[in-house]
Formats: structure tokens, sequence, C-alpha cells
DNA sequence: ACACAATTGCGAATGGTTTGCAATAGCAAA
DNA sequence: TTTGCTATTGCAAACCATTCGCAATTGTGT
């Protein structure tokens, strides 16, 4: 947390109240939250603050961004690990990287599924 | 494609035209399109039409969906396979599932990366 | 305290997706 | 074939999440 205040400011960034209100509430709810899960936990900040910041925090590597149903969920970039999504609701809950030995006490039919990425040729400049 | 319209008529749809064209489509292009993709190839299918159109299939199995950057990608449901998805521009193919031989010639730093599912307690009944 | 630039809040604009409704097309029975 | 009934379409308007423009405010360094 002062890390990251740290890398605002080093990057030459104010250290805002709605910066910091959306990254206490990141730090405190560790779960991925959508732009309105967070305007709504913090009311004060203004809608637009709201998606500025986070997208000023995506840009700087201090929040990943996972797309579950068509919606950004935001959540502070940690040690890697999974997440693990039902497939009715939605819900979800970030499980231990060592998932193998993991015992899913919350969800049943566990399925892990591989996502490739890289950079086509064209891109590869 | 038989099947497919068959699934549609066994299900009490009717086999109209846009539903027609947006199969074909899918079909004769076998990678992953958003709603205004498809629409832009078949501008005399309504927008409206299109998208009513995918969320049927999608319903009935018949197309899967894919997110990536926060838009939906369709693409017909076929035997298994992965995507492989440009970090920079979203181009994406398609890769046969044993991937691990695999030369990518298209793209280089390729990952792959686990994404898990399941059904949570309260949606288990 | 002061000054200046960065940032905010507000309201308006945007753009993708959905919806209401009257007109049309598909399908099955006559 | 023709008819009749319902599902489906096209169109325009509504919706809703996200972005933008701009004047007022805040943060920061002097
Ligand atoms: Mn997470
Ligand atoms: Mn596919
Ligand atoms: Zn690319
Ligand atoms: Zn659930």
């Amino acid at each position: 947390m002062k890390d990251i205040l740290e890398k605002l400011k080093s990057n030459g960034y104010k250290l805002t109240q709605p910066r910091e209100k959306v990254l206490e509430l990141l730090s405190h709810n560790h779960k991925a939250l959508s732009a309105q899960d967070i305007h709504s936990f913090i009311k004060d900040v203004d809608k637009a603050s709201v998606y500025r910041t986070l997208n000023l925090l995506e840009e700087l590597g201090i929040v990943n961004i996972e797309n579950f149903n068509n919606e950004k969920l935001y959540c502070l970039s940690a040690d890697p690990h999974h997440h693990i999504i039902c497939k009715k609701c939605g819900f979800s809950e970030e499980v231990p990287c060592t998932y193998e030995h993991y015992n899913f006490s919350n969800f049943s039919n566990v399925q892990h599924q591989m996502t490739l990425t890289g950079v086509c040729n064209k891109c590869n400049k």
C-alpha cells in the first residue's frame, strides 16, 4: 500500500483523495470489483473520477483487469493467482496458484481451462 | 450445419433468413467475431436481429462466447480448442488442443493461463 | 501563504446493446 | 395452394456503462 502510493508519486501523479479511497477499498476488499461496484462503495467520489482512477491504476500496473461476462473487474495486482468463477451467477473467488491439492470447499464441478496469449507477428513490429 | 438447423427446429424456432445468414457467416469464417463484425458482413440484416440471433444461438449452445478486451466474440461451438489472442490488437486464432508441441508460426511470447470454473454452493441448489 | 498544473465534479455526449411495436415471414392446417 | 396464426423482423427510441469538456478545486513545491 505504501509502495503503491510511492509508485503514483514517482510517476508524477498526485496523491488525491479519490485515488486513495479507491486503493483503500481494493486493498480491504480482496476480490475483483467492477467500476460500478467501487463507485457504489464510495459514493462521495464521482463516477467519472472512479473510472479515471481505475484507468490510471491499470496503466501503471497497480491493478489487474479480468473480464467476466463482458464486464471489467478490477483487483490489486498481487502474487500470481487464479480465479474461480461461478458459471451461473458470476461469483468469483481467488484461489492459490497451487490448485492441484486445494480443497474447493465453496465450489463443485471445478474445472480448469487454458487461455493462450501472445503477440502476433504484425504487432511484433 | 444441417444439425444446427435441426437443433433450432427441434427447439421450436423458425429457420429465418437472419438466422441462416448469421450461421453461414460463422461457419465460413472460422474465427471469433463480435456482433458488430457480423452485422458489418451482413448489412441487410438489422443490427437488432443480429443481437437477438446471437443471444438465441448462445442459449441453445450453438455458439460460444469468449470475452476479450471487454467485448464478446462469437464462434460456432466446435470440438474443444483453445484460442490464442494478441494482447495488443485482439487478433485471435484457434489452435488445436494439443498445444505443447505446436509451432506457433504467427505468434511469439506464447503463454498459457488457467481459468477455473465451477458452480458455487449457493447455485448448487 | 502563493502560484501553477493536475485533478476533480458535474453534466452532456457517446456508443454498444436492448426494447416496444407495427409490419412481415415462416409454418402448418385446411 | 391458400389461409390463418404466431414468431420474428426492422425500425426508432430507450437504455446504460463509460468517456469527455470545462470551470472550479486540490495538491505540491517554492
Ligand atoms: Mn484477483
Ligand atoms: Mn472458437
Ligand atoms: Zn497483433
Ligand atoms: Zn453461483
